[in-house]
RNA sequence: GGUCCGGUGGCAGAGUGGUGAUGCAGCGGACUGCAAAUCCGCGAAUGUGGGUUCGAUUCCCGCCCGGACCUCCA
């Protein structure tokens, strides 16, 4: 029985995991904003999340896994002002294009994945209990969080409320008790979604969503809780404090993970910057499957650097694994994920060792050793990859029939030893961006390059 | 300015107070008509200056460099 080790951000360690209920753990993840098409970016925690999921899931009987949908938001607005699209639509669209994203990724769809909008009532409950504890205050249409009624609140983030004021820098709006106070509630115009609530039309702050849809689908406490590094502060500081203040004696999450970030070419991701790579563009370029590998390649607390060369790297690596399956095609896969791979995902997800013990499983496969390639499809699937069969993963896409004439006239200029002729069909395949490699008795494999 | 993280072979990227994983690339060889794939083998690294220690890449301090957060952000 191996025990799962995590670090967690509240207390910066490494710690073992225990959940609350070990027949039943819980986890939470923050989702996508649906305003346009996922980046780089969105797609690292999506895939890290995922393979703890899939990891909890070989340890334990019951995960939930929730990642919610951010539905309403200044950046929806925003969209629609611009383009006059109906909000329903953008968000609709957006959503299934991140859903076919993520499908491409092969990220496992989690078990809820709730929508803010789907949770206004909830929403105004839990801002209901804030006012009358103390910790949330009417103003000017709006309703605010009292950071000075939370004596617990920047712990988390590791900061003062006075370096928060020092290091503020952007206008503090003047209804604001507190400079660090944030929105739980804004007034919205007509044109825009608004909700009616005992503080007029209106809709709610970021925040307070997460606050709302954990608690609905999870409860007040629950085991885990992701995201990116950079939600940190305010969104998870400002989570904690509406949470835990609600529902005094709550904890909310116990273990709270954060990847790291992704960089392209060594520069964050940016629209200024030009370097703004979508899921979707770099699926163009390789299979989902070796943007998922890249992405654990890494491991997830470290910055990612993303390039061409690196995706290319990861395609190579995993050609090697399919034909080490290849060999063994029959096999089926072993019941058992081994325990040195197992080992290494436990402590704190710890993707690249996992991986290298999958060269280990391939090099044994490749001499022979069947067992050994159950092992590596084994352990493929908790990381998500080696699933497709090898025969789809080197030709999927190839048209074999157009193929196969020219493998038949490269062969026969073969036989009578013109390999001159023979190199220049072969030339020909590779313009096609396929690669061809002889085998015993003119048999042959194609696979893309 | 404040807070935090990181600097490992050509590149990517783990771990560790005591001979520095793994992959990609490169080089030599086997195999091949030639390749490709596979196999065998090879070279190659812990930013910098101190400290602690029998011993530091690992712990502590300074410095240099890079990055993140403090504002919407995965």
């Amino acid at each position: 029985m191996i025990q799962i080790k995590l670090h967690n951000t509240r207390t910066r360690r490494r710690e073992a995991f225990t959940p609350i209920d070990p027949g039943h753990v819980k986890v939470y993840v923050c989702g996508p904003t649906v305003y346009d098409r996922a980046h780089l970016g969105n797609a690292r925690p999506v895939v890290v999340f995922d393979v703890l999921i899939r990891l909890l899931r070989a340890r334990y009987p019951r995960v939930t896994y929730v990642r919610n949908i951010t539905d309403v938001d200044d950046k929806i607005n925003a969209r629609f002002l611009e383009t006059g699209e109906e909000i329903s639509e953008i968000t609709t669209r957006t959503t299934q294009w991140f859903h076919d994203d993520m499908e491409a990724l092969g990220a496992l769809p989690p078990d809820v994945e709730p929508r803010a909008t789907a949770h206004i009532p909830e929403i105004i409950a839990i801002i209901q209990r804030l006012i009358q504890g103390g910790h949330g205050y009417e103003a000017q249409g709006h309703v605010l969080f009292a950071v000075d009624s939370d004596p617990d609140y920047g712990k988390f983030s590791g900061r003062s409320t006075d370096e928060l004021i020092a290091g503020a820098r952007v206008e503090v709006a003047p209804y604001k008790r507190a400079a660090g106070d944030f929105v739980l509630w804004k007034p919205s115009p007509d044109e825009l979604p608004g909700w009616d609530s005992p503080w007029g039309r209106g809709r709610p702050g970021w925040h307070i969503e997460c606050s709302a849809m954990s608690w609905k689908h999870l409860g007040t406490d629950f085991d885990i809780h992701g995201g990116g590094s950079d939600l940190i502060f305010p969104h998870h500081e400002n989570e904690i404090a509406q949470s835990t203040c609600a529902f005094p004696g709550s904890h909310f999450a116990r273990y709270w993970v954060h990847n790291a970030m992704l960089l392209v070419n060594g520069e964050k991701m940016s629209k200024s910057r030009g370097n703004f790579l979508t899921v979707e563009e770099v699926l163009h370029q390789a299979p989902g499957e070796a943007l998922r590998f890249l992405l654990l390649k890494t491991h997830y607390r470290s910055t990612l650097d993303f390039t061409d060369s690196t995706i290319a790297e990861a395609k190579r690596e995993l050609d090697r694994f399919y034909r080490a399956l290849e060999l063994h095609s029959a096999v089926t896969p072993a019941d058992e994920v081994p325990d040195v791979f197992l080992v290494a995902l436990a402590d704190d997800l710890n993707t690249p060792a996992a991986i290298a013990s999958l060269h280990r499983f391939a090099d044994a496969a490749l001499a022979g050793d069947a067992k050994a390639a159950a092992s590596l499809k084994a352990a493929g699937s908790i990381l998500g990859i080696l699933r497709q069969a090898p025969s789809a993963w080197f030709s999927d896409g190839i048209d074999q029939t157009t193929l196969h004439k020219l493998v038949v006239a490269r062969n026969s200029a073969r036989e009578r030893k013109d390999y001159a002729e023979a190199d220049r069909i072969r030339s020909e395949i590779e313009s096609r961006g396929i690669v061809i490699e002889d085998g015993p008795n003119n048999s042959y494999t194609l696979r893309k390059r």
